[in-house]
DNA sequence: CTAAAAATGTAGCAATCACTACATTTAATT
DNA sequence: AATTAAATGTAGTGATTGCTACATTTTTAG
């Protein structure tokens, strides 16, 4: 039996647990305790691996960046049919949030703290998104063949279907008690979803 | 003199250190003690005015939505202008955020708890956004004036223009490390507002 | 097999947490 | 002026916080 593979790994318990905590309860509301215990380990384990409670909050937000960029490189499309290319990154970026609302909490606690365990990550830069890289190149092909304007920048793009799929879903409760309507339904889902794309679309086309 | 009046109202002072401590450490980090002495109290004054910790959230929550409210309430402009229309409505959500961003992060920290207090709170359902109303008369004359489209939903558009704003801002950390770039720039942030008043207008006009 | 190293367990530290009992002062009412 | 009510001050409660000293067990390496 190989050394390195173990059926219960510590370091990786805590840090999924970790993950779930303090994308749960926030970084002051995720307890070291609470943390310890979701993982079947005990305080002194959190130290040993982790140094401190910010060094375990800089792997968990390393780490979650890392999901992200990972699910983007499994990102197959045909990037020489732009327009189905654009409504394959919006379902993907909603899916992905949709089934990962923990990467949300995690960046919205990152930003409550003004960026500052982000900013001593060294892997952070690592991770600069393909997906814009994707998006730059459906657009260039679109333009190319005659259907995309030839003005649009890729980044301003990009953003926009980040911005209205993570603000749906980041912002649900409180949306959901001011509209007066479950946005969580697959039906809503699916209609923003539809209307973030007709949005996309009018914006990028020649000839909407 | 009037009872009423008193240069320092102990209450007032609680609710807006609360505010601006909430806002900035968020609900478990935004201790009783930190708001006390931010107020220049005590922490008993605290809880002879609110009850408990979770009593002076929900009030902090609820100042906040009316203010917002107010705010749209006082926007003035000529629906029968619905392009100059729809353009102050987008560069009033972007300007409320930039210059109220505990607005945001109070926001966030009451999704981190799923709108738990939000519902608990009497007041909320009286906070029904004018700026929809607007944005759908806006629409209606648009429409009536040949100039857009028929079939848009305001509520779809009021919320793609809330949605790029708020990300734009709440973000703004994250977004700066990620794509190496000061989002917090004066022109940074005249750019972006441009790119939602074309993304906008491309979507709601006839002929763009 | 043995020594070294890695990993884990136990117990508790000082500081901070939300909250309260109780006394006192200030203001309003009659 | 006397009585009542509102507001504030003091000093603490037990529980929880992040973290550590120290001992012990398990694994690895020669």
């Amino acid at each position: 039996m190989p050394a390195t593979a173990s059926l219960t790994n510590t370091r990786d318990n805590i840090l999924a647990a970790a993950t779930k905590v303090f994308a749960r309860y926030g970084y002051d509301g995720g307890s070291i305790e609470k943390i310890s215990k979701s993982a079947k380990s005990v305080d002194r384990m959190i130290y040993y691996y982790f140094g401190n409670k910010e060094g375990l909050f800089i792997e968990v937000l390393e780490n979650a960046y890392r999901r992200m960029n990972d699910a983007e490189l499994k990102l197959k499309l045909d990037t020489h049919r732009p327009i189905d290319g654009l409504n394959t990154v919006i379902a993907f970026v909603l899916s992905y949030y949709r089934r990962n609302p923990e990467f949300i909490t995690l960046l919205n606690t990152e930003n409550l703290q003004r960026g500052k365990h982000i900013a001593k990550s060294q892997r952070a830069p690592e991770y600069s998104s393909p997906a814009i890289a994707i998006v730059s190149e459906l657009l260039q092909n679109g333009t190319n063949q005659g259907l995309f304007r030839p003005d649009i920048s890729p980044r301003n793009v990009y953003l926009l279907i980040l911005a209205t799929a993570y603000f749906y879903m980041s912002n649900r409760y409180t949306l959901s008690a001011f509209l007066g309507e479950n946005l969580q339904a697959p039906a809503s889902i699916e209609a923003w979803q539809a209307f973030i794309s007709s949005t996309v679309m009018r914006l990028v086309l020649l000839k909407p």
